[in-house]
DNA sequence: GTTGAGCGTT
């Protein structure tokens, strides 16, 4: 079976066909459907009785019809996240452009190819260009005893480093940490995660917090729960990165059932929200708290989840529920990407009857992004 | 069952 998709206003002249995967669930591939729709993140359609439109569930990577089977009839319409197919650069795209960038180990020219995992994730090459380059990373764990000869005498092994320093307080004691760098790429990419053994101590060598991104870090980590203690940093790297290039991965020592993965980019954090399965087990990913309390909460306007959670704690004082939600809850976010407002957010859930006293909108400031969807809201007892 | 150690200098 196949089940028909076309961008919206180009039903006419390009309607694709996509097949139905009947052997197994009867859900779509989201890499078949990119394959076509450069960018896509998920699909939307009509609902034919109340006109508005509904989102197709996506987990791991499959898209899965709300009411449990496809209309062949319907047009099926992509839902973009940023940035949209024409802002992908494939190649060729700009080859006329010189691209060669300095940096301080000479000239790199960059390839522009566009791999599969590159255009499902919306990753455009400014961050790949900004992950290829050598860049001074920073050793945790040293020994307050290791000397800065101990260190490199490990880390060359490696490849030919032009950085190895240990830093220290004004007395010249260690500080425990230190920064390298490497003159290859290649020989970065063979020591970050991975453990090294400097005087009898395991160190991390990371890229650090001042080079991993302009966005903060918790903007860019996901919280793993409800883990058993056989998932592994390994584990985790291995599930994790086809989402996204990862900058570090945390289990605590002993275990405690949770874990953090911090992406270089935190546009992945919000569609991995939910549940995965990893080695055969199920956790809960959600998003990381700000490991201090005293952020600013006008820095960063599009990441305040407590807020979000007492917002909908708002709701549920008012609203009394005529109607159950439907089959499945499309994510509010993967229709409307980030940025949200008031009015938009009442216009989504109003197709499902949430009653919304006008009163409950002063709990919503415009300023305020919701991270929150509709299965958590059920889960929360809003429609029980 | 549910939130992380530690992040500099030019």
């Amino acid at each position: 079976m196949f089940i028909r998709v076309a961008d919206e206003g180009k039903q006419n002249e390009e309607t694709i066909e996509i097949p139905v995967d009947g052997d197994a669930d009867g859900s779509v591939s989201l890499s078949t459907l990119t394959a076509q729709f450069q960018g896509v993140s998920a699909l939307k359609y009509r609902n034919s009785e109340s006109g508005v439109w509904r989102g197709v569930r996506v987990v791991d990577g499959k898209l899965y019809h709300p009411d449990g089977e496809w209309d062949p009839n319907a047009i099926y319409v992509p839902v973009y996240s940023k940035p949209m197919p024409s802002e992908i650069k494939r190649k060729g795209f700009d080859e006329n452009q010189d691209e060669t960038m300095s940096t301080s180990l000479g000239q790199i020219k960059p390839q522009r190819v566009a791999t599969d995992f590159m255009i499902n994730n919306n990753v455009d090459y400014d961050d790949i260009d900004r992950n290829r380059r050598c860049v001074d990373l920073i050793v945790l764990g040293i020994s307050y005893r290791s000397l800065e000869d101990d260190v490199k005498k490990c880390f060359e092994e490696f490849g030919e480093l032009v950085l190895c320093e240990i830093k220290r307080d004004s007395n010249g004691q260690s500080r425990g940490f230190g920064f390298i760098r490497y003159k290859n790429y290649e020989s970065q990419l063979a020591v970050i995660n991975k453990r090294h053994f400097i005087d009898g101590r395991h160190v991390d060598v990371k890229i650090p917090e001042s080079k991993a991104s302009h966005e903060p870090e918790y903007t860019r980590k996901i919280f793993i729960t409800h883990m058993p203690d056989a998932i592994t940093t390994d584990d985790l790297r291995q599930y994790f990165s086809k989402y996204g290039t990862l900058t570090d991965i945390y289990i605590p020592k002993p275990a405690r059932s949770f874990g953090f993965v911090t992406f270089t980019d935190s546009s992945i954090v919000r569609s991995l929200l939910g549940k995965h399965v990893i080695k055969g087990c199920t956790v809960t990913v959600g998003l990381a708290e700000p490991k201090t309390k005293s952020y600013n909460i006008n820095d960063y306007p599009s990441s305040t989840f407590k807020k979000a959670k007492s917002d909908h704690r708002g709701i549920r004082t008012f609203a009394p529920y005529a109607a159950p939600p439907p089959a499945a809850y499309p994510y509010y976010h993967q229709q409307f990407e980030q940025a949200s407002n008031t009015d938009r957010m009442f216009t989504y859930f109003q197709q499902y009857n949430v009653s919304t006293p006008s009163a409950t909108k002063e709990a919503f400031p415009t300023h305020q992004q919701s991270y929150w969807n509709t299965t958590e809201a059920a889960a929360d007892g809003i429609w029980q």
